[in-house]
DNA sequence: CCGTCTCA
DNA sequence: TGAGACGGG
């Protein structure tokens, strides 16, 4: 497994500076996405729960052994909320990152180990926000958590598929070929991927607490359209994928110096390619081949071998890794999962309640 | 993050 | 009925 090549709190390209208002719509509920299959960015799910799940110093949810529960406890409830609005998820997960990636993995160990120390020093402090923040900075998804929030899914009936490499390329590959109607993620890169459609903020709720400040703000899910991104910005997608290597990649943290979204998007539009554009304005702190990045985003490594189908949940499963292994109170989970049998269903099933009376043979 | 409880 | 506090594991 390749646990380290997340952080958990920004990552990829952050391309929020240029997508125009008419390629964005607020989904002000989430039944307006009912019937809907959306691809969910598996480990970008699970750094949330992992980041944002925990007590105020920093702690995270934990079973009788210590081991971090925070993970399943996000899953289990927010894929329940998202079955009774009636969207039918399939979660992608991560293989192995691509060699381009290499160098931003190991920047992201080193900050997360700073972070750690940070969280120590912060914890002796007695300064319980500051090691709050450490703690989501430091935060690490291991193999094992990964393991136990398939076997979740599974037990769930939810389907998951396995990415040979970046899940968001896979998951642009699903939504392409057709077999979704949208990927979902903080994260813009499988739009650099060329997934047509990308829902933000549906593993995430209502309310988001502002950093340091004791404000909440509403946050809603948004529905982000390629094909209106790119005609409102009067450029294709390979231009696009060009504005997110000069803001910085994944494959490039550092982005060029002195280019924001505007420049970047200028530079584009007057030469054409980001190959084009003359040598003396590009200026990276790093040699950067960005010939080979931009073949990535255009061809990243995807497999057809997955399988998008949702079967009859299992709750005896699901209470004993949860319940059983992880300590999670019975009542709860069991209350929890009426609601979600009830739900799968009516909402990937089909099944209505009381339907089968007007199907039922006249006497 | 979530569900649950309290209180206006 | 809904905002806010609280505990979950």
């Amino acid at each position: 497994m390749y646990i380290d090549q997340h952080n958990g709190v920004d990552m990829g390209v952050d391309l929020k500076d240029i997508i125009p208002g008419e390629a964005k719509t607020v989904i002000e509920d989430l039944r307006i996405l009912h019937g809907k299959i959306i691809v969910i960015d598996g480990y970008n799910a699970l750094y949330q729960f992992l980041a944002a799940i925990r007590q105020p110093d920093g702690t995270p949810l934990m079973d009788n052994n210590g081991r971090i529960t925070s993970h399943l406890s996000g899953l289990f409830y927010r894929t329940i909320n998202i079955v009774e609005a009636g969207i039918k998820p399939v979660y992608v997960f991560d293989g192995k990152p691509p060699e381009l990636k290499a160098r931003e993995i190991e920047r992201r160990k080193a900050v997360k180990e700073e972070a750690a120390k940070k969280y120590e020093e912060a914890v002796q402090s007695g300064d319980l926000e500051l090691a709050r923040r450490y703690a989501m900075m430091s935060a690490k998804l291991t193999e094992e958590m990964v393991r136990d929030a398939k076997s979740l899914l599974d037990a769930m009936g939810i389907p998951w598929v396995q990415a040979p490499a970046e899940g968001e390329a896979q998951a642009a590959y699903i939504v392409k070929k057709g077999d979704a109607y949208a990927s979902a993620s903080q994260d813009y890169d499988s739009l650099l991927f060329g997934s047509p459609k990308l829902v933000r903020n549906l593993t995430i709720s209502g309310r988001r607490k502002l950093p340091r400040k004791n404000e909440y703000v509403e946050v809603k899910p948004e529905l982000i359209e390629l094909d209106k991104l790119l005609v409102q910005l009067g450029i294709t997608l390979e231009n696009l994928i060009d504005i997110g290597i000069l803001l910085g990649t994944d494959y490039n943290p550092d982005g060029f110096e002195g280019i924001g979204p505007k420049k970047a998007l200028q530079l584009v539009k007057a030469y054409g390619g980001i190959e084009k554009i003359p040598k003396p304005i590009l200026k990276s702190p790093i040699e950067v081949d960005v010939i080979a990045i931009k073949k990535y985003f255009l061809q990243p490594q995807v497999t057809d071998n997955y399988r998008i189908e949702w079967h009859t949940p299992d709750p005896d499963a699901v209470k004993r890794i949860l319940v059983d292994e992880h300590d999670f109170s019975i009542d709860r989970v069991s209350t929890a999962l009426e609601r979600y049998v009830k739900a799968f269903k009516e909402n990937i099933r089909g099944e209505q309640k009381g339907l089968s009376k007007w199907f039922s043979k006249p006497k």
